[in-house]
DNA sequence: AAATTAAATGAACAATGTTCATTTTTTATA
DNA sequence: TATAAAAAATGAACATTGTTCATTTAATTT
């Protein structure tokens, strides 16, 4: 192997470092309680050098919400083998309400926060493929359903973005504490009993 | 009057000139992008002189997001006067949604900022009055609805929930800007077609 | 061994929220 | 009205950010 193919492979791997320690730390204590600083002390490199490898704090972020994709992928992993779509899409919002109560930064980084959509925006296209290629799970399984005969008068697309609409309105009430102050009779599993009006109402459809 | 009377005057005044005067920056330029010194530009005073009237910027944050749910209340207003429940809670969404839409950095300090949230977990209660008392109007509908003879099998305040979290969850996806880089059929009209396959779904209820 | 290239550094800058000793203004007192 | 006391307003100063870039250190090539 050249030189130079062994420094490429340092260079990546020292960006995976710092990577992986910037969602150590948010992980640990949360993104606005994480500075470029916190970064480079953990893994005792200078903060210029974590300028060296990424071009500002919005291109780390963006770096790790794809990453965030990629785990959300790993809880998507089996909802394929799924065949009946009614089934598969009564998973798939489970399986979207448990990875943003357990990863509940990471998920906030993907559908929240400013920083990796103005990346996107300073970038030569800003197409949101990670966004775009899930929708586009919700939205097939939703066609398959239509063609099985659900959904009957139903769009898919309109009626995907409602799904979708729904489970992220509920992990994001729940992550931004806007289910706490709101008392509800059982504030521990609101989330799971609402969801569960929602299967309630898509068996009748 | 005393003069005591008039300087309390005075001082309400001034907090509600630094109130507007946010506000209006925040509107204009949005929250990220405002500052103390700004505000205090704005209305020619010094920094200081903020601090004298609120604790700090979580404080001011906080005010202006219960003036949102007083704004939010007047797109609220004539609801209650639709008697016709399953209507009310129709049109209660679409108000819901306009007021998102037409009034953005508000809704997103109301609904997604952690700053009034965390001003309320430094008080003395961390009851969140205005969300539960907007959410009581969904809830109060939904109640009536089930008097009617809707939502048979469902339970009301689990299904207010996950209808409330169905309209925030479009607006938060707008106003994060995750509807844009998804590359939507027709994207200027997918929150009011995504509504629309909603109420469609309550019209068979 | 010297010269060249690459990588890492950290001091320095501008912007921000926040504090507080000082100054200015207003009110009460004599 | 003149003076003392209280209230209000001030802005310089501090700590913490993200960010830059001239300089230093290390690695590679000649």
């Amino acid at each position: 192997m050249s030189t130079a193919e062994r420094k490429a492979r340092e260079k990546e791997a020292l960006r995976a470092l710092i990577l992986k320690a910037a969602k150590k730390l948010f992980v640990e204590r949360g993104i606005d309680q994480t500075t470029i600083r916190n970064i480079a002390d953990e893994i005792d490199y200078s903060v210029g050098t974590v300028y060296v490898y990424f071009k500002d704090k919005n291109a780390i972020l963006h770096d790790l919400h794809s990453i965030g994709f990629q785990e959300l992928g790993s809880y998507f992993q089996d909802l394929f083998s799924i065949k009946n779509p009614k089934e598969r899409l009564k998973k798939m919002g489970s399986s979207y309400i448990k990875f943003a109560l357990e990863n509940a930064e990471m998920y906030d980084l993907m559908f929240n926060l400013k920083a990796p959509m103005e990346f996107l925006e300073n970038s030569d296209t800003d197409n949101w493929d990670e966004g775009a290629v899930t929708f586009s799970y919700v939205k097939k399984t939703v066609e398959e359903c239509i063609v099985e005969g659900h959904f009957a008068e139903h769009n898919a697309e309109p009626l995907s973005f409602m799904v979708w609409s729904l489970v992220h309105g509920m992990c994001c009430l729940e992550i931004r504490q806007r289910t706490k102050g709101v008392k509800f009779t059982n504030p521990d599993t609101i989330l799971f009993d609402g969801y569960n009006e929602f299967l309630k109402i898509i068996e009748k459809l």
